[in-house]
DNA sequence: CTCTCCCTT
């Protein structure tokens, strides 16, 4: 079943595929263009915007029509967790399988897919670090076939996003098209080919159609050129959206206060527009959206008085970090019954633009700012308020059009689209650290400066990483990858992050790093944050864990024993110490699998060649433990130092000696009673640079006397120079760990 | 004395 005839979807739209008004999805309308576009081309470009069906039916409308696009089995990429495992659930359900079955999902901790998956939706990482041990396993078995992965077709979704995996995955996915099709002759194998499908959710497609067109386009230019550039034949298709007509407003002159005068516009949507309609209105970030919160309630009570705002009115923050209650909260549409006099008004940041819809939403307000990071390196970096682009612009006003026609308020002249805005946000790739990035693109059988990119990055950054990568000695004086770099590639870690975990597989303390690479790589800080009121509480629970040594022991101190607790215990635990159980949580996940990958032959082989190469010329005793014993946690530190020795900086100058409060016969190692004095303490990278301030938010500053040598995992700019997950290190291992 | 836009292997 399911040969042949185009129609045969039509079932599918029977079991729920169809719209709430029982018109089919637009996509289905144009399921027979989409079968013979895809029959005709290696590439299918696909615009469809948001509702369109296309995430849910596209593998579908292959897989039905098997005799012409020859797909049995398709592997669909989504930006988001999220988004793979509700689509394919989705798509599951339609087909009347079981999860897991017919459709699957992947994604990191989580696999729901077997054997006999035909529909695999999975997160662009996930295919990505799929296609590298695949690499790896062609290699040995010298057959260059890297991004061989059995699958017929190969569905990249959300591709408009440009974050850093989709643009890898293009890249890639085009140079394997490109040298399959110039060796076509030779490698007829039907097993061997594969057809890309790109799908964007905007219409402007011309940048991927342009890029999938054109001959490889090499990073450093040289014409390398392993294969005869045969073009690859791409086809363009544009389904329309089904969303409603959204009436964009814009103001004359550009605000200068634009928290105000977003609350103002919400207050004055409630007086002014129909009921049913709730209103969205974005803003940068979590305290721009608590003050909006409370300057609207102060508002409504003013003009409506208590009762009625109370009435009429349900005021709701959203933001990533908020508890999923919460967020779930702030979802929720009112119910049905009081629609017709009441209204929710939710200020959110851009979570609400792209990975939660909220349903009911007719207004939107737009602040026309966000929340950027800003800095080409990982380890030094700033949040800037900035513009959004102009295609963040379009859709963030769409989310007003999702159920019926809506307004869109901006709160920005319309000549700022222009004026101010960017077309588009830059591509991620153009603006984040490249290490981790230029380790999977070597592990895929691809040196970074031969790699066709659609947008380049920065030569600097590239430079920048290389150099990284060879003192981590993952590459050698070549920039070839060896067999550390491998091991490097195959852990879900930064690179600095990963050279300590192997360091620590040869030193012995494997287990510990494991814990404390989980807690490097998690999202967030473990502290959640805190009300200002009880600062003081936390600060005491805090400390009662802390190392003296730092911020890196003290929060392995802390995950050390959330993990020694009962599962029953933990939530306790980290309520009375104001820690977030979510981030521990998924630090223990991300401890399991390093635990795991640790087993595995590629890590361990990074491991000994570590031994073998790197630590030859080391003097024996570089181990040995100091005269008066072991400190259990010396080895961990030494370990980081290997990691981490780019980021080591030097006490600057001593705080002048009244400012110490600790007696001269005190150890450096022991807390105060209060706050010490290293507030204005200052650093110096050991490769120089500006002075650097220890964050206030360290264990470093309750200390008596500040350590001489620390180390940090990162720099965040804001009023200072700030060093941020602090550690004291010993100047003496820096110089093994350099080989200086 | 300061702070967490959004994602992910």
């Amino acid at each position: 079943m399911g040969s042949g005839a185009v129609g045969h979807r039509e079932s599918a739209a029977a079991n729920g595929a169809g719209t709430p008004t029982g018109q089919p999805l637009p996509i289905l309308v144009h399921a027979r263009d989409i079968v013979d576009a895809y029959a005709a081309c290696d590439v299918l470009v696909l615009a469809g915007e948001t509702g369109c069906g296309k995430s849910t039916q596209l593998p579908q409308i292959l897989l039905d029509n098997r005799r012409r696009t020859g797909v049995s089995r398709v592997v669909i990429t989504q930006p988001r967790r999220l988004a793979a495992i509700s689509v394919a659930a989705r798509v599951a359900h339609e087909r009347e399988c079981e999860l897991g079955t017919q459709v699957g999902y992947a994604v990191r901790f989580e696999n729901k897919s077997g054997p006999g998956t035909q529909i695999r939706y999975v997160t662009h990482g996930v295919l990505l670090r799929e296609a590298c041990s695949s690499s790896t396993a062609s290699l040995r078995s010298q057959e260059h076939s890297a991004f061989h992965l059995n699958y017929d077709a190969v569905i990249i979704d959300e591709v408009h996003e440009r974050d850093l995996n989709t643009d890898l995955l293009l890249g890639m996915a085009k140079t394997k098209l490109l040298e399959r099709k110039g060796s076509a002759v030779a490698k007829s194998d039907a097993e061997e080919s594969f057809k890309l499908v790109v799908m964007s959710a905007t219409a402007d497609i011309a940048a991927f159609t342009d890029f999938f067109s054109a001959p490889c386009r090499p990073l450093n230019g040289s014409q390398r050129q392993v294969h005869p550039q045969t073009p690859l034949v791409v086809k363009q298709l544009i389904i329309p959206g089904r969303a409603f007509p959204v009436e964009r407003l814009f103001t004359e002159e550009p605000v200068q206060e634009y928290v105000n005068a977003a609350v103002t516009a919400c207050a004055q949507i409630h007086a002014d527009e129909p009921f049913p309609g709730d209103v969205l209105c974005f803003l940068s970030g979590q305290d721009e959206i608590d003050a909006a919160c409370a300057l609207l309630k102060d508002h409504l009570e003013r003009y409506l008085g208590k009762k009625r705002t109370k009435h009429e009115v349900l005021i709701m923050a959203l933001y990533a970090t908020l508890a999923p209650e919460e967020q779930q909260r702030a979802i929720e549409p009112l119910p049905v019954e009081v629609r017709a006099q009441r209204r929710k008004i939710i200020f959110s940041t851009n979570v609400a633009e792209t990975s939660i819809t909220i349903p009911g939403v007719r207004y939107v307000v737009d602040s026309g700012m966000c929340k950027m990071r800003v800095g080409t390196s990982a380890s030094q970096s700033s949040l800037q308020i900035v513009p959004i682009s102009r295609a963040q612009a379009a859709q963030r006003a769409g989310r007003a059009g999702r159920e019926c026609a809506g307004k869109a308020f901006s709160l920005y002249p319309e000549r700022a689209l222009f004026s101010v805005m960017p077309e588009f946000e830059p591509p991620e790739i153009t603006r984040c650290d490249l290490a981790s990035a230029m380790l999977t693109l070597f592990a895929l059988g691809t040196d970074v400066r031969h790699f066709d990119f659609m947008d380049a990055p920065s030569a600097q950054g590239v430079q920048n990483a290389l150099e990284l990568l060879v003192d981590l000695g993952a590459l050698d004086e070549h920039c070839e990858m060896n067999a550390v770099g491998r091991a490097m590639a195959a852990l879900p870690v930064g690179a600095m992050v990963g050279r300590a975990f192997l360091e620590a597989m040869r030193a012995g303390c494997a287990q510990s790093m494991a814990m404390m690479a989980a807690l490097l790589s998690v999202e967030g800080n473990i502290y959640a944050s805190v009300r200002p009121e009880r600062r003081a509480a936390a600060d005491k629970a805090r400390r009662h864990e802390a190392s003296a040594l730092g911020d890196m022991i003290s929060v392995l101190n802390v995950f050390e024993k959330y993990l020694s607790l009962h599962p029953r215990e933990r939530g306790a635990y980290c309520r009375d110490l104001f820690i977030s159980a979510r981030t521990l949580n998924a630090a223990r996940a991300a401890y399991e699998q390093l635990l795991k990958l640790q087993q595995t032959r590629t890590v361990r082989q990074g491991a000994n060649a570590l031994c073998r190469d790197v630590y030859r010329a080391r003097e024996p005793s570089w181990w040995s433990e100091p005269a008066g014993g072991p400190r259990p946690r010396m080895q961990l530190q030494r370990c980081l130092v290997a990691g981490f020795s780019r980021h080591a900086a030097s006490l600057l100058e001593a705080p002048p000696s009244s400012r110490l409060s600790g007696s001269p016969n005190q150890t450096a190692g022991e807390f105060a009673v209060a706050p010490s004095s290293s507030f204005n303490v200052r650093y110096k990278g050991l490769r120089g640079g500006p002075e650097l301030f220890v964050h206030p938010s360290s264990v470093i500053h309750w200390r008596r006397r500040p350590p001489h040598c620390i180390l940090y995992q990162e720099i965040l700019i804001t009023s200072k120079l700030y060093v941020r997950n602090v550690l004291e290190i010993d100047s003496a291992w820096l110089d093994e760990a350099t080989g200086s």
